[in-house]
DNA sequence: GCAATTTACGCAATCGATTGCATATCGCTA
DNA sequence: TAGCGATATGCAATCGATTGCGTAAATTGC
């Protein structure tokens, strides 16, 4: 087990000066030297099979060619194609990515960015940001290239990649009015997160739009995306507004679990009770009677994502796009029907 | 934006060399120190904000804190749970992951595995490793630590962690002959995946042992794990061996692909056909008639590989498990009958 | 054929931390 | 009070690469 060969290793083999085995290695700065000595220098080092040590590169250079992906939680099957998104653009750019999931909590979160600021990273791509968030703000602040995707930091000129989130409200809204449902309510996200916040907007902005009453919809609100608060709310929806005909989703696992609970207690989908998600998650199309949802892009986004950060990292006089926002569809499958007569 | 203070810097505001500083913020360094100086320099850490910088310690260390995992594809639903039971030990450890995916293509993983090696990396837990596989195998054979999990490289003394397969053939098997299955096949995985190969075994091993014939048993063999795999080799079986009742498929995905072909051509699951899986993926208790299949652990299963991982690296003198087996569970659903007569 | 450039490479500092060794200071003993 | 060891701290090398500057040799100009 020998060690890895370093560049005073070919410098000895060729009998040349460590500079010049650098300078013949790098492409920018080969032109100075002379086309017998790069010859030599890169045969050298072909033949020892020479690797650059990264490490010291990022301690002279100041730049780990790393950023940071944190997400709340991989598991969590919307991210992993938002992960790959992210990947497929700085794997080609070459820059590696430490993915750290905060499972949504705060403090946990806090201490992973200084965490990735130890270890130097170039960059952070945050997917799980509350609404406001002093580690990464003050990380940002100092000056770290920073990119939050799904959700925005209020007040704060972070630029940000999240999908239309109104107008995939108005997109299911919209479906639902059309079907006759005038009973509407909203089984909301946590409002920590601007996701759930955003759409809570649209949904009442919607509301008030289509002239509904207070007494038409009833509003719950999910303290996770999951599917045991999807049924804890639908519970609660079913006690308070038993009218209810139609349920819009501010998620998917939002969405599952109020299936879950209306089936529990016999009122069936979508002939009792219409329910809508948000997200369009993998495998939703097998599960009857196949949630109709708002599609929305995920491996782009994390590209787009990507991009941004890399511009902000490498191009930091170029300005980026303060704002990005993805267009998304409307999936319709079989979760709603007009509402059953009274 | 000031940049970070250095332990330079906390020694210009104590007045004493950056070597006692650095003794003074190191735990083990600290007692040949006076308590005196320690108060001083630890205050003066916290006054400036200081934090240490990795990538120079990582240097004169050789040491990173970081380690490889790379995995097929992190969009399949099986890795994110092994990816958070990976992260859950390492990062108490005070180690990083950097994850990256190989998308099962032999050149594009030699390219990782180098990339992470450039990177320093202090292990790898490989999730992906083909049957054979040099890139990986030179690697450790260098001195670098590997753990391979869910799939083992043969020929080699790389510790692996895996699923007992066997038992989980058996499992599924023996229920399918229990319900009075004869005309069992196979939809296996991809050969050159040891998991494919490990459960094609054993389900020969089942056969021969109930004394099947050739005449009862047919096998087809999947190229990737996946959706359209088991449409198409389901597509197969029904045209070579239209009399089978059962297909045991060697993963959940290539199962939900069965049944979605056989639904397809009008045999219904699982009056007309049964059919297992194995993995037990999340949702899939959603998806009717809701797939039997074989329970593995992941998240545990990621947190023993990291802990051998660990062992390796930081007591390599003590030795671990060559193989680590973790045990499987049946999970019958409704995918599982007796056969109609014929 | 000599001064002025240019070319090609070496030298040494640097990034921020760690650590073996040297040394100053102190207390203690004889 | 000289000498000794123990204790606390400083010094400087080191990890592996990058890079501004200096300089010898080669080239050009006239």
């Amino acid at each position: 087990m020998r060690k890895r060969p370093t560049l005073k290793d070919i410098a000895r083999a060729t009998g040349v000066h460590p500079s010049t085995v650098s300078r013949a290695l790098d492409a920018s700065a080969r032109s100075s030297l002379s086309e017998e000595v790069v010859e030599r220098v890169r045969e050298a080092a072909r033949t020892l099979g020479y690797r650059p040590n990264r490490v010291a590169f990022s301690l002279r250079k100041q730049k780990t060619m790393t950023v940071g992906v944190m997400i709340p939680d991989i598991t969590n099957m919307i991210f992993p194609p938002i992960v790959r998104g992210i990947e497929s653009v700085m794997e080609a750019a070459g820059y590696a990515s430490i993915l750290v999931n905060t499972d949504s909590q705060p403090r946990r979160e806090q201490r992973l960015v200084e965490i990735l600021q130890e270890r130097g990273v170039d960059g952070i791509i945050h997917t799980a940001v509350l609404r406001s968030d002093p580690g990464i703000v003050e990380a940002a602040r100092q000056g770290l290239p920073v990119v939050t995707l799904n959700r925005r930091i209020e007040e704060t000129n972070i630029p940000y990649v999240i999908n239309d989130e109104e107008e995939g409200i108005r997109l299911v809204f919209d479906l639902l009015r059309r079907q006759g449902h005038r009973r509407i309510a909203h089984l909301a996200g946590p409002a920590e997160l601007s996701t759930g916040r955003l759409r809570l907007n649209a949904f009442q902005a919607m509301v008030d739009a289509a002239g509904l009453g207070p007494d038409d919809t009833v509003i719950t609100e999910a303290e996770r995306f999951d599917e045991e608060e999807g049924r804890r709310c639908a519970a609660e929806i079913h006690a308070r507004a038993p009218g209810t005909t139609a349920v819009l989703c501010a998620n998917d696992r939002l969405a599952l679990g109020a299936m879950s609970f209306f089936q529990s207690v016999g009122r069936s989908c979508p002939k009792d009770i219409s329910i809508t998600g948000f997200n369009d998650m993998p495998l939703l199309e097998l599960i009857p009677p196949g949630l109709t949802t708002v599609r929305i892009q995920q491996f782009e986004a994390g590209a787009i994502a990507a991009r941004l950060l890399l511009s902000l990292i490498e191009r930091p006089d170029e300005s980026v796009p303060q704002a990005t926002i993805l267009p998304v569809g409307l999936v319709e499958r079989g979760t709603v029907a007009p509402p059953a007569l009274a």
